[in-house]
DNA sequence: CTGAAAGCGCTTACAG
DNA sequence: CTGAAAGCGCTTACAG
C-alpha cells in the first residue's frame, strides 16, 4: 500500500504539496497537481483515514443509533440517511440498539465510549431524554428523526395532523362511531410519542365532533400482534363502523382479522392507517403518507449544514439549533373506507 | 478530552504503562492497573480511535455491502450482522448500494477507495462476480451472504433443497399442475441466483413426478409487484391448483390477488413461499422458514475467527476459506396448503 | 507556489 | 514490571 510519501517522492514534490494537490487545496499550480494526481493513480494511492483522522480530527461519519432495521419505516429512514451521506462522501456507522431495555442501553454506552462520528442522528424509541441530552452534550451535531425533540434538532411526520386527517376523512364519510387502535411505543421518551399524539389527535377531533367515545385500544406495533389482538375485539356486535389505526402495519393486521371474521371492508368497517407502506396499495389501505426516506435525506442535509458552521465560528459559539421539522401528512383515499352502513 | 497522557501522569506512570494497563495486555501489576483504570474513569479518558487504527492498523469495524435495508431479508440479516459486531465490541459501517447501476456502482467504487475495515460481508445481488474478486483481493476477511458464491466464503438457505422441499409439499398432496412464480433478481451475479436454484429445483421435481410443465413465470420482487402481475394471469379457467413462490412476499402477492380474484385459497388454489416473514403467519401461509438474522450471526463469528487466524499466520499464509454454509430449509405447513379439489 | 517540521494520540519493540 | 523513544501516515501553520 503506498503511502503519501512514495507519491510525494514519485511526483518530485514535498509530503506537503502533494498533500496538497490530492485534498484539492488551493496554492498549487495547476501543473503540480495534475503530475500529483497522475502519479497517485498510477501507483494506486489512497489515503489512510486513520491518519487523516488524527490529523485533522474529522471522521468523516455519520452515527446511526436506531432501535431496529427490519422495519419499514427505519429502514426506510435508514435508506435516506445513507443516500444523502454518499452523496457527501461521509460513511455511515450503524448503532442498532435494538428494544430498549433488551440490551439497548448497554449498545448505547458502547457508542458513547467508542462512537467516532462527526455527527449524528438517532431514530427514535431507543433513546430516553437523560440519553439526548447526554448526546448533544457530544460538541457535534445531532439530530433525532422520528419524534419532536427539545433536546435536539428533530424532523418527522405531524402527527397530530396525521391523526387528525385520519379521523376527519372517516368523519367526512358519515361515521359517528370510531375506534382508535394505537401501536405501542416500547419506550416513552419525551412528553408525547408518535403513538400518543397521534391518539390524542384522534380524540380531539371526536370529541369536537361528538362521536361516541370508546375507550382507545393499544397493541403491538406488528401486523401480526395487531392482527391477533383484533380478532378478539372485532367479534362483537356492537363493534365500530370504522378504525382510526396509528400505523398501516396496525391497520393491515385488522383488515386481515375482519376478512377473517367474515366483516366485510368497508361495507361493514371502514379502516384508515398511517404510513403508506408499499404493501397499503394492493390492499386497498386508506392511508395518511409520509416518506421516512426523505426525512433521513434531510437529517444528513441539515447535519451537514450544521458542521459546516461549527467549523466556521470554531465551536461553541451559538446556541445550537434545536428546532422541529414536521412533515405535513397527505391523505391517500383507497378502497377501505366508505361511508357507514345505514 | 484527556488524552492519555493526562491519564499517564495524574496516575503518575509512562504513556507504555498506562497504555498497558488500559489495553489488558499483561506484564503491569495489578497494583498500577487498578490504578490507572481509576485515574482513567475519574478523567473520563476515552482512547482515541483514530490514534489506536494508525498506531495498529486494525479499524474493530465490519463493512456491510448491501442493495437494500428495508426489505425483510436484508434489514434481518443486518440486524444479525449489527448484533454479533457489538458482542465482539465491533463497530459496523454500511454500506447502502442500492440497485446495482442505480448508482450501486459507484458507492462501491467509494468503498473501494475510503473503506476502511477489518473485515466485510456483503448481501448478496449488488455485486457481480468481478466486484467479489476485487474484495477478496483486499487482504481482509470477505464473506457474502445469500448466495454460493467461488469468490468469498459463503452462507445461505440451500435453495435447491428449499425449492424442493415446496414443491413436494404440493405434490405429497396430490397436485400434478404446479406452476411456479419466481422473484426476478436485479442482477445475476454468478452462474445460479437464489432464484433460478430455487426455480430448477421446482422443475426437476416436477419432471421427476411428470407434473404439467408449465412454463415459469417471474415477476417483481415485491408483494405489490408480484400482486400486479398475478392479478392477470390468475384470472383464467386453465389456471393450475398450486403455486410455488419464490419468497413469501411473492406468495402474499398471489394470495391476495387470487382473494380479490374469487378464488379460494387453499379450496381451490394451494400456495406456498419461502422464508417466514412475520406475516406469513396470520395471513396463514405456509412456507419454507429462514433465519436471516442467524446468517448474520454466523457471518460475523466467521469473520471474527479470520482475522484472528490471518493475525497469527501473519498474512497470506493459507489459501483463503471459500467454503459455502448451506442452512436446511424447514417446511411450516400452514392454512394455504391443501389437497386439489377433484 | 513550495518545503521542512511539528503535531495529531496512540502502541509496541527494545532496553533495563 | 516499567519507561524512553520511535513510528503509524497524514495535515497545516510557518517561513521562504
Amino acid at each position: 500500500m503506498p503511502r503519501l510519501d512514495d507519491v510525494a517522492r514519485a511526483a518530485g514534490v514535498s509530503k506537503a504539496t502533494a498533500s496538497r494537490a490530492l485534498s484539492g487545496a488551493d496554492g498549487v499550480s495547476p501543473a503540480t497537481r495534475t503530475k500529483v494526481q497522475r502519479v497517485a493513480d498510477e501507483l494506486g494511492f489512497r489515503a489512510s483515514g486513520a491518519a487523516r483522522r488524527l490529523a485533522t480530527g474529522l471522521t468523516r461519519t455519520i452515527g446511526v443509533l436506531t432501535p431496529s432495521v427490519d422495519r419499514w419505516y427505519f429502514g426506510s429512514v435508514l435508506h435516506g440517511i445513507a443516500h444523502a451521506a454518499d452523496l457527501h462522501e461521509h460513511d455511515v456507522l450503524l448503532y442498532d440498539l435494538g428494544a430498549f431495555g433488551h440490551g439497548g442501553h448497554e449498545k448505547f454506552e458502547r457508542f458513547m465510549r467508542r462512537g467516532e462520528v462527526d455527527g449524528l442522528v438517532t431514530i427514535t424509541w431507543s433513546l430516553v431524554g437523560g440519553d439526548l441530552t447526554r448526546l448533544a452534550e457530544l460538541g457535534i451535531p445531532v439530530a433525532t428523526v422520528g419524534e419532536p425533540t427539545p433536546h435536539t434538532r428533530s424532523f418527522c411526520l405531524d402527527d397530530d395532523a396525521a391523526g387528525a386527517q385520519a379521523t376527519e376523512h372517516l368523519v367526512q364519510l358519515g361515521h359517528t362511531d370510531l375506534l382508535h387502535i394505537a401501536s405501542q411505543t416500547e419506550v416513552q421518551p419525551f412528553d408525547a410519542s408518535s403513538s400518543d399524539r397521534r391518539k390524542r389527535a384522534f380524540e380531539a377531533v371526536s370529541a369536537e365532533h361528538g362521536l361516541r367515545m370508546r375507550p382507545v385500544r393499544t397493541v403491538p406495533t406488528t401486523l401480526e400482534g395487531a392482527h391477533a389482538v383484533a380478532l378478539h375485539f372485532l367479534d362483537r356486535p356492537d363493534r365500530p363502523t370504522g378504525i382510526v389505526a396509528g400505523t398501516d402495519e396496525v391497520a393491515l393486521g385488522v383488515m386481515l382479522a375482519a376478512h377473517q371474521l367474515g366483516i366485510r371492508v368497508p361495507e361493514e368497517l371502514s379502516v384508515v392507517g398511517v404510513d403508506d407502506v408499499p404493501s397499503a396499495a394492493p390492499f386497498g389501505l386508506t392511508t395518511i403518507r409520509q416518506d421516512p426516506a426523505q426525512h433521513g435525506e434531510d437529517v444528513v442535509a441539515w447535519i451537514m449544514g450544521a458542521m459546516r458552521s461549527r467549523g466556521r465560528r470554531g465551536g461553541d459559539a451559538s446556541q445550537p439549533d434545536r428546532s422541529h421539522t414536521g412533515y405535513a401528512p397527505e391523505l391517500v383515499v383507497r378502497a377501505s373506507t366508505a361511508p357507514p352502513r345505514p
